[in-house]
DNA sequence: CCGCGATGTGAATCCTTCC
DNA sequence: AGGAAGGATTCACATCGCG
């Protein structure tokens, strides 16, 4: 249990559980600042079915009935608008959004994430590698489906694993394109007809990158539109903790039972790689204190400059003195430079990068608990 | 020379020719559905900051031109609801328009055509085989840029040339994800200077596709975001008639002179779009994603080595981390190893090598929409 | 003439901590 | 809060010079 350290306590959030109700009622029951990540797959529909229907229920005669379309978008958009600045208040202020759509919705939702003020950081692209074809071939097969990733304001400190998901894509950075099978065979889970449960199941493996990327283990996942409950299954799985919004109770049942039978996967394979931000910083001036390297000892870079280090652990060249990175700055003519890795020094004959006395440093400094 | 058959006559439209002046103006000066298709590509109002810089210190040259710059929202709101009236004023009433932008303007731009009138078709995605990466590794690359297809209303009898597309696709229904590299090489055109003559002059393939699938020979193509003249250079080449409006006189030139020099049917936009295949990438990190292999589940080797799979799809063992073939060298203590073949995983009391699973997503990249 | 390494570059909302 | 300083960060091609 943890202790209440905080102004914003998470302590009455109801985690791991699916609410009942409409999405916006529950939100704003919900404690403001409270949630690390929302994913949101709202609903599509304009003109078509569900709560969204055209208030005067008018068949759509064709070309020119304008004011007829606006106002199913304006309706459309109120909801949009609604649910999304209930959604901005649950956010902790370094939390972050993703909402899924498609080309009959995923434009008003952009516009109405940037107006009520997120501040967009990409749009993905699902790439679906077995899409419905379009059988009439009057259009494009609907291939895609489009993602807005966007945190909670401009300049918020956002999560993003970088170095995670890199390892994911074998060691190249992970594009705004994503290509991923839709969700069928044996994931897709069927109702006691043997129908499919829900008419937008996503696959799980949609919600692993998200997760991944844009959360660590112990975040705090809402989805306000649960359906059957795929992002509570994969947040579990990854050992997040989840909060799902539903209104149908048939959806809610099924979302239970499936994420009861979801295991959480072992701590270590939690574990995923970091970048070197992450780790503790050494001041240069630890190898000269630690003897690594001496006072005087000459310094070289990959270009042939020269320096030499200094008892307080700054560096002195020809006509310049500084820390490491100054100094390599000013003999590049650079902007910036990282000393960790410009500076080699010689020992038994080779020439070896500073940056590996640092390592060696953090190698100590993590093998002992102080 | 044409013949006058139809009611809103083609005769006064400056056929093949760059209108110079204001787009909204310019549109507004000719006569009202007079238009095949509408190809446009706006400013995207992209709202940089500072300077960036690559790892090695080289400076990005940014699109800081004052004709991208806009002072809110709401100004550029304005200026798009407004060209997009002028744009659909000219359009016969079953033509259509392409507009090209990404997540900096595309969400406002689809919301502004849909209350507009328009009726969407398809979005369409132009994935870019070789984009530039994120140097700072805050996000994921922007690997793509977002296009609408619409046509001027809904029911609208608009052209779709489905069979010349599948064609052009190696006879599979073309999807709405497009994959083409970036405008660069020979195509990109330079200045007298030997800089390029416009920040963001887009590919050839790109535009073939789009005229290819949406006119037919003889159409009339309006651009009023010229810039250095890609929609003209195409139809030209596809013997279809265009109208250029373009601001800036040193683009025009440039366009002038551009397509000056295309002959009709110069067919070299067409092979950049054919594509070249070679066996997809899979990365490990997909196995995981899709739950064919869970985190935390044991991988063994022939040898008998261990290790153990992460959410992020690393594998760990002993006293090492890393990419499933970083591991295997490392257990290995060779120089390399392929982890495909070296890793296996037990399931129904068999052992079966990794890169069965790798086959099996191949398989599924392949297959064709059907 | 070919191959290889060095160099250049593309619509980009691209850092974090300390004082 | 604003400025200074530390130091982390890239993929796919095209072009060019050199051996």
């Amino acid at each position: 249990m943890k202790t209440m350290t905080k102004k914003k306590s998470t302590a009455v959030l109801p985690l791991n559980t699916i609410l009942a109700g409409d999405c916006i009622e529950a939100m704003n029951s919900l404690p403001e600042e409270s949630v690390d990540l929302i994913f949101a797959d709202p609903p599509y529909n304009l003109q078509l079915k569900g709560d969204l229907h055209r208030p005067d229920n008018s068949r759509v005669d064709a070309v020119d009935d304008h004011w007829d379309q606006f106002s199913s978008f304006a309706v459309y958009d109120k909801f949009t608008r609604e649910w999304l600045k209930a959604a901005r208040r649950l956010l902790k202020p370094n939390g972050a959004i993703w909402v899924i759509g498609s080309y009959h919705n995923i434009f008003r939702v952009g516009a109405s994430l940037q107006d009520a003020g997120y501040w967009i950081l990409n749009d993905v692209v699902w790439r679906k590698s077995n899409p419905m074809p379009n059988f009439r071939g009057k259009r494009f097969t609907n291939a895609h489906e489009t993602m807005i990733w966007a945190s909670k304001s401009e300049g918020a400190k956002y999560t993003f694993n970088y170095e995670a998901l890199k390892a994911l894509n074998e060691g190249i950075q992970m594009r705004s394109d994503w290509v991923l099978p839709i969700c069928n065979g044996g994931e897709r889970l069927k109702d006691s007809n043997g129908d499919k449960a829900h008419p937008t199941q996503k696959p799980e493996g949609l919600l692993h990158r998200v997760l991944v990327g844009s959360t660590n283990p112990g975040d705090v996942v809402l989805d306000p539109f649960f359906g059957t409950g795929t992002t509570g299954a994969v947040a579990k799985m990854l050992g997040r903790d989840w909060i799902g919004i539903e209104r149908e109770e048939a959806y809610r049942e099924v979302a239970t039972r499936r994420i009861a039978s979801v295991r959480k996967f072992d701590r270590e394979a939690l574990q995923v790689s970091t970048s070197k931000r992450a780790e503790p910083r050494v001041p240069f001036g630890q190898l000269v204190e630690r003897g690594m390297l001496r006072p005087g000892e000459t310094l070289t870079s990959p270009s042939g400059k020269i320096a030499k280090v200094r008892a307080d652990g700054t560096l002195i060249g020809d006509d310049v003195k500084g820390s490491i990175h100054q100094v390599g700055a000013h003999l590049e003519g650079a902007p910036s430079c990282n000393g960790w890795t410009y500076w080699h020094f010689r020992r038994e004959g080779k020439t070896v990068s500073i940056d590996v006395l640092r390592q060696q440093i953090r190698a100590e400094m993590t093998d002992r608990p102080h």
